[in-house]
RNA sequence: GGAGGGGUGGCUGAGUGGUUGAAAGCGGCGGUCUUGAAAACCGUUGAGCGUUUGCGCGUUCCGGGGGUUCGAAUCCCUCCCCCUCCGCCA
């Protein structure tokens, strides 16, 4: 959501910003509207002044007796009522109209994010660790194990969903296990268990409503099934003022995330990369309007060293203007080498929203002492996608016979286990 | 799912149509007093929006939305949430 008054201060740099982005000059339409939504407000004013001076002498005749001169008041009035209610509706519609305007608008990109339409414009930021090359995509290797069951999966519940068994099943939960550990114990996150389910007013805080609707599960009562942690864990701030000295607020959890996947048919049909239900770890953090872009370099680090750990190679991207998300003002991708692909693959995403999502939510925070509030501002990211990150161990994990080892720090997650695949492991 | 009771400022809680944005208390902030602190006393203390260079002025908000009325925290409709009892249930 976007500031009308800081559109109308500068409509160029605004429709300027949204080209990067693809989005076409929309400033001048969006002004007309505040401009008589701004009328009409002044107009429904002047005439409520009007309406409460009048009331207030009727009160007062009535209370002395005069009837005669609370009728001749009432009379005086009477239109007054017709033409307020047609400047309350000339202002209900226009704002209205506006709110949805900005609420379908993406974010304005910051100014040092790459200019490009997609993602052959993004930039690599670094690399570690040091790619191998493989022979085994991880369905492949799963398979092979026994352990990783798409036939039943689709039995189930159709494509895209997997079943997992033993010691995969137990990888996967030590992989969650694992993340949200070290992002509690040392990165300060404060860990969160969370609703799945969600009422509109949270997905349209975090602003995958109104426009992707399409891409998120709905159950016939109405609720969403929250596609990713970043709708609940953001929201925990809604519509609250929070004292400035209680941020940086960090909050992560472990989650179920439901996405229908309605625009990606045909890519990645194949294994774990691209489900309709995933866990995933998130890292989210309200800050304050000074320190959002030294977060988002913190929050990049916390999810690689998720990465680090588990000796998984990797690289950094940025995002260019034209492959950002909706909310995003700036983006780190974490892509994981997957030898199987023979390719780097996202597995998380780390994005600074400035006080987009803030907005939306009506999300502020105060600093002591000071009258004025200001918005919170937010970021997101994943530490990291747990199915993927399952996907990249398997791949750079797998032995020549097909085993698998289980890295270093997996293992007090999985009672001791060091090979997946052998007898009965 | 059935029946009933509620949602008022940071908190507790009055207020059932007329200077009520809202009593009172608590909490917070400032001051008097004090070597300092406490106590006591005095003052002050909600969030938006519009307008203005600014002081300010105006306006809206008593869970959300709509309605009745010259006038709504107060009456009506509707939705949401919370609580109690019953039923069901991990």
């Amino acid at each position: 959501m976007h500031d009308i008054n800081a559109i109308r201060k500068d409509p160029d740099a605004f429709d300027a910003a949204m080209a990067t982005r693809g989005v076409s000059s929309c400033a001048a339409d969006m002004l007309v509207l505040d401009d008589k939504r701004r009328a009409a407000i002044a107009e429904a004013q002047d005439l409520q002044t009007r309406r409460n001076e009048a009331s207030k002498k009727i009160g007062q005749a009535k209370g002395q007796g005069d009837d005669a001169e609370a009728q001749r008041l009432m009379d005086e009035v009477a239109g007054l009522k017709e033409e307020l209610q047609k400047a309350e509706e000339v202002e209900r519609v226009t704002n209205a109209e506006l709110t949805e305007a900005l609420a379908a608008i993406p974010n304005l990109p910051l100014d040092d994010v790459p200019v490009g339409q997609d993602e052959d414009a993004n930039v690599e930021i670094r690399r570690h660790g040091k790619p191998r090359e493989g022979k085994a995509e991880h369905f492949e290797i799963g398979e092979a194990l026994g352990m990783m069951d798409f036939e039943t999966a689709a039995a189930l519940s159709g494509s895209r969903f997997v079943v997992l068994r033993d010691a995969l099943a137990r990888l996967d939960r030590a992989l969650g296990n694992f993340m949200i550990d070290l992002h509690i114990n040392e990165f300060g996150y404060r860990e969160t268990a969370l609703p799945v389910l969600v009422r509109d007013d949270a997905v349209y805080g975090t602003g995958q409503l109104p426009k992707f609707a399409e891409d998120l599960f709905r159950t016939e009562n109405g609720y969403w099934l929250t596609p990713t942690a970043e709708v609940t864990l953001t929201n925990l701030v809604r519509e609250q003022i929070t004292d400035a000295a209680a941020l940086p607020l960090r909050f992560t959890a472990l989650t179920q995330c439901f996405r229908s996947e309605a625009g990606a048919a045909g890519r990645d049909t194949r294994g774990m990369i691209r489900q309709h239900q995933f866990t995933k770890v998130e890292l989210v953090s309200i800050v304050d309007a000074e320190s959002g872009e030294a977060e988002l370099e913190r929050k990049t680090q916390c999810a690689e060293e998720v990465l680090k750990r588990l000796e998984l190679p990797y690289r950094v991207m940025q995002l260019c203007t034209g492959d950002m998300g909706f909310g995003a003002r700036k983006t780190y991708d974490l892509e994981v080498w997957l030898p199987g692909q023979n390719a780097y693959r996202e597995i998380s995403s780390v994005s600074y929203c400035g006080d987009f999502q803030g907005r939306r939510m009506n999300a502020r925070y105060r600093h002591e002492g000071e009258k004025q509030t200001h918005f919170v501002h937010t970021l997101n990211g994943s530490g990291l996608a747990v199915g993927r990150t399952l996907v990249a161990v398997l791949e750079n994990y797998v032995n020549e016979d097909g085993t698998v080892s289980v890295p270093e720090v997996l293992r007090p997650y999985m009672g001791g286990l060091e090979i997946i695949g052998e007898t009965n492991g």
